[in-house]
DNA sequence: ACTAAACCCTCCAGCAACAGTAAGGTAGTG
DNA sequence: CACTACCTTACTGTTGCTGGAGGGTTTAGT
């Protein structure tokens, strides 16, 4: 199966998996004739496990990881778990970060009066120190 | 006021505030001696207005645009709205996505058991088409 | 006056995770 | 044989900095 085959089927860009290629997370098979990759069920089926991790927000790296306790068949789930739980924090921090940044600048947007003249609670605000 | 000084009370790091001299985003005197960076204090509160910008999710970009309303004293507190308006936009819908993917993580872990056997209904879950 | 620490400078490389583009080779069809 | 639609490598750009090398300057202490 050729790169663009590949990549439909994934639902990854031609270049994303070119660069997964690159990087060595899903080594293609490289006809020595043209130079063409050829990619494999098994790599098919490996760029799908990675679209899946990414979308998941699992990085690169992690996706390697799970990679190979994927292929690993005796590998302890607790090494998946911990990961996934380790991420889940993450996204919990973030979430919670995002969330008070949203509030702020609810309030500020609400204060201002979005019209022709200039005074705006906003800019008052970033260009204060105190809190909004 | 020399860098280190401006860094110090601006909240930002010198590496950050030589950054916005070489972007053009806040851009200071040199003294012609010995090339060092002088702030004056208008040039600290537009870095501390960046600051609180940049804390609040506005891109460098966004920043440059803030800040020349900011210092423009007829523009229409409009803009400003728009901009904080598109802004929470965004940041609603990032905040949508992530709470899916903390839901379907969890969902994920939870079902995990996490121990030294091989089964991982996370990892299945990567590895197959269905939805967590 | 000399030295050492603590500043400051410029320039270059690198991070994540690709996307865009140029310049070219190849495969299949009419 | 031309044309289109693939494919390739290689390089640059993105965002917002951070780290380091290699060097000049200022200041404090002896």
């Amino acid at each position: 199966m050729n790169i663009s085959q590949a990549a439909k089927i994934s639902g990854l860009t031609i270049k994303t998996v070119r660069y997964y290629d690159n990087i060595g997370l899903v080594a293609a098979y490289q006809d020595p004739q043209n130079q063409y990759r050829v990619y494999s069920k098994d790599d098919i089926a490996k760029l799908q496990f990675i679209g899946r991790a990414r979308r998941f927000g699992f990085s690169i790296e992690e996706c390697r990881e799970l990679l190979s306790l994927y292929q690993d068949k005796n590998r302890p789930s607790r090494e998946v778990k911990e990961l996934t739980l380790e991420k889940l924090l993450k996204i919990d921090k973030k979430l919670e970060e995002l969330q008070n940044l949203r509030n702020q600048l609810h309030h500020l947007s609400k204060n201002c009066s979005g019209d022709d003249r200039p005074e705006c609670p906003i800019l008052d605000a970033l260009a204060k120190e105190n809190e909004v």
